[in-house]
DNA sequence: TTTACATTTCGTTCTTTTCCGAAATTTCCG
DNA sequence: CGGAAATTTCGGAAAAGAACGAAATGTAAA
């Protein structure tokens, strides 16, 4: 750590924060960072050195990042030893981590809302305000759901171009679909 | 927590779980569940029967859950205790939570980064792909930011409408953004 | 103002999660 | 194959976080 620029050190150390406030352990959004900020990949002796870290500890919050799809393996020539780098366009970055976190817990809540609506199967008079409820948030989560896999779809520029356009976008939307 | 119909207990458990995984407590999100589903405001007392907590546990998740604006505190007339009930437009409370998020961890991630930027005045040459990297996440802030300032503005009835239509927005937006 | 009820604060306990390090396993070069 | 280097697994220690409950504070009706 002590061997890292200031300006680095300073925003592993926030980003770390960030990834406790997310649900992401603190290892594991340093060792994004630090993989983000490296210029080349790094090996996970590398990387307990610099984040004074063990070295299992690493090992398994490397195979957590590569299942987040956000760093990958890569091999260097005449070099036996795993190295890892980050995706770098921080636009491809956050969409893989939402496609990710949808997969997740989306998903899985709307199964559960399903399972819910269905199960009750003598819909006793009691369950009717919750069952109200319930269906009001599977409309919500099926809506998002359709939406950002329209999202997916879409090329990070076209997605770029579009935010950009920003309220204009979303005025012209906004008028065209009443 | 056995008083509550089965379906409700089966949103409110895994409601809960929901909350842990993105960094809200358990007992927060369940109590929230709770509220969300309940016809009536409830009082302090009640969501200690039923979820099973402490009293001063759950007054100070009412206290946050609060801060979060997703729930409000409502007085029932002839009952000196305080009641609360939780927004129930689904739509308009992931408003308030993505809002607050906001608030609260992506412009300070913001600042932090402009710190970054800023602090390091003798640039020295070792920074430079940091401050590169730096740059790039700030810009990917930046933009997120103003477009979801933008959002913030819409109604949610106009949202809905773009969100409806899916991809013939953003198809639309994506010829005519070129 | 008193008093009874309601809420919050705060130090402690308990649970969960994270992290470590030794041992086992895998990998791959000779 | 044999063996050195690298990685992963796993049980337990340490740290962090959540939950408790007693005491303090606040509040509003009498």
């Amino acid at each position: 750590m002590e061997t890292l620029p200031p300006i680095a050190r300073k925003f592993i150390l926030h980003w770390g924060e960030m990834g406790v406030r997310w649900g992401i352990n603190r290892t594991m959004a340093q060792i994004h960072a630090l993989l983000f900020l490296s210029e080349e990949p790094l090996n996970a002796e590398v990387i307990c050195g610099t984040l004074d870290l063990a070295r299992s500890n690493v090992s398994v919050a490397l195979k957590d990042l590569q299942g987040w799809g956000i760093i990958k393996l890569v091999h260097l020539t005449g070099d036996r030893r795993d190295h890892f780098e980050s995706m770098k366009d921080v636009f491809e970055m956050f969409r893989a981590i939402a496609i990710e976190r949808k997969r997740r817990e989306v998903d899985p809540t709307l199964r559960l809302i399903n399972d819910c609506l269905d199960d009750s199967g003598k819909p006793k008079a009691s369950d009717a305000y919750v069952r109200e409820r319930l269906e009001s948030m599977k409309e919500f989560f099926e809506l998002a759901l359709n939406f950002t896999s329209q999202v997916e779809r879409m090329s990070t520029p076209s997605l770029v171009r579009v935010a950009k356009m920003g309220d204009k976008a979303l005025k012209l939307l906004g008028l065209m679909g009443g």
